[in-house]
DNA sequence: CCTTGTGAATATGTTCACAGCA
DNA sequence: TGCTGTGAACATATTCACAAGG
C-alpha cells in the first residue's frame, strides 16, 4: 500500500529481480520478532512458529525469505542468530545510521529520549527547532540546535534520515528544507501528506489514521 | 462457524459485500487530506487532484469510494464538505471516541498533550501507570491514575480504544489486562507483536520498522 | 516423523477504458 | 468539454501442496 504508511517513488533500475516493497516491509517485523526470541534464549525457530506468533502464514515467511537466499535447514528450521544477521545485512542495519530530528516539542522529546534506537541501527545525532527558547537546551543525548543550521549540520553529521516532529503547518516547509539539504528518507509524524520529489521516500506515522481504521469496525 | 458464509450471501442489506480492509485503511488518509483542503478554503476537488496529491491513481480513489456510494458529480468532482461528512460517517468518526492511554513516560506525555485528537474523533479520557511517583500527576487534560484501576475506569469512561505506551517488557501484560477489561481495539507503540484473541484488533506504531524499511533502499 | 523452498493455483488489488451525465 | 462510476483486463500477492533433505 502506498498510502498512509509510505509514499514512495522508486525510479529504480529495471532489474529482473526486483523484490516487492511489501516483502521488504515485513522483514523488519521478522527481525524484531527474532531478536525478542533470541533475548528469550531461543536458538532455533520455524516458519510455522514465527507465523503463529505474527498472525501470518508460514508459507508467506518462507516465500519472503526465499527472495534473498536459503537460510533454513529442512527438518530443523532457522538458526535465530544467523537469520537475524542475514536480515540485518539485507536491511543494511548491520551498521548505525545517523538520524536528524526536527521539532523539539513533547513528541520530539519523546523520540529523543527513546532508548531503543541504537540497538536496532539508528542514532539521533541532532535536534532542530526554530523556537529560541528551546535552542541550546539538552534533549536526549544532544542539545537542541537552531533550525537555520539544518543543512550545514546534516553535512557534518552525514545523516541520511530525518524525522519530522513539528506542527502540521510547518511540516511541508521543513520537508522542503530537508530535501534541499540532500536527504532522501523522511519519517513524518505530522498528519499531512508531503509533496516531495520522486527520489525522496517519505513514511508516515499518524495515530489517528490507526484509530479511524479501528472505529470502522467498532460500528 | 456454520453460518458465516451463507448468512453473508443471504442477507442482502446495504453491505452485501465485505469491503477490503486495505480500502478502509485508505479512507482516513482521504479524510485527512480533504479536511486540509477544506481548511484551505477549497469547496470542490476531483479524484485526479486528490490522487496527484497523495501519489495514487485517480481510479483507485474512485473505486474505493464506489464501495460506499456515489459521492461525486460527473464533470464537477466531489464537494469536499459533503465527502468529509460521508467519510466520517463511514469511519464512525462523526462522534468522539474515548481512549485510554497506558504508560505515562515521555511518549505517553507526548500523546497526552497532542492537541490534534479531538477534532478527528478521539479524546484521551484516562492515563495509567504503575509508577507511584507518576500517579496523581497532571498530564494532558487528566491526571495519571493507578494501573490497578484500569478495568474499573474503562467501565466508567466507556472507553473502547486503548493506547499502549509502556516498555516492551510490560506491553504483553498490559494487553492482557486490556483484553480482560473488554477492550477490542489497541494501538501499540511498544516494538513487539502482541498475542491477543481473534476478536481483538491491534495496530502498531514502531518508527524503527519504518527506518529499517528505508535503509533497505539506502543501500 | 520433522522442516524448507518453490512452482502452480488462487485470491486479491489496481488500472484501463469507456458509457453516461453535468 | 470534464468528470464519475464501473466491468473487464491486468498485475500483484498469498496460499497450496509437494519434492527433497535433515
Amino acid at each position: 500500500m502506498i498510502l498512509s504508511d509510505e509514499s514512495r517513488t522508486d525510479v529504480s533500475k529495471q532489474n529482473s529481480k526486483e523484490i516487492p516493497d511489501i516483502v521488504i516491509g515485513r522483514l523488519p517485523v521478522y527481525l524484531r520478532t527474532l531478536r525478542l526470541l533470541a533475548d528469550d534464549g531461543r536458538d532455533v525457530t520455524s516458519s510455522q512458529e514465527l507465523g503463529e506468533h505474527l498472525g501470518i502464514s508460514s508459507a508467506q515467511i518462507r516465500k519472503d525469505l526465499s527472495h534473498f537466499g536459503e537460510f533454513g535447514k529442512q527438518g530443523t528450521g532457522y538458526n535465530i542468530t544467523f537469520l537475524c544477521n542475514q536480515l540485518q545485512k539485507i536491511l543494511n542495519v548491520d551498521r548505525v545510521w545517523s538520524v536528524v530530528l526536527v521539532g523539539a516539542g513533547s513528541l520530539g522529546n519523546a523520540i529523543a529520549n527513546y532508548a531503543g534506537f541504537e540497538s536496532r541501527g539508528f542514532r539521533i545525532v541532532a535536534i532542530f527547532d526554530e523556537d529560541k527558547a528551546k535552542i541550546g537546551r539538552p534533549m536526549g543525548s544532544v542539545h537542541v540546535e537552531d533550525f537555520a543550521n539544518l543543512a550545514q549540520r546534516i553535512q557534518e553529521t552525514n545523516a541520511q534520515i530525518a524525522v519530522i516532529a513539528v506542527p502540521t503547518s510547518a511540516a511541508q516547509r521543513v520537508a522542503d528544507q530537508l530535501v534541499e539539504a540532500g536527504l532522501t528518507s523522511i519519517l513524518c509524524y505530522a498528519p499531512i501528506t508531503l509533496t516531495v520529489p520522486n527520489h525522496v521516500r517519505v513514511e508516515y506515522i499518524d495515530p489517528v489514521i490507526h484509530f479511524q481504521h479501528m472505529t470502522y469496525y467498532l460500528g
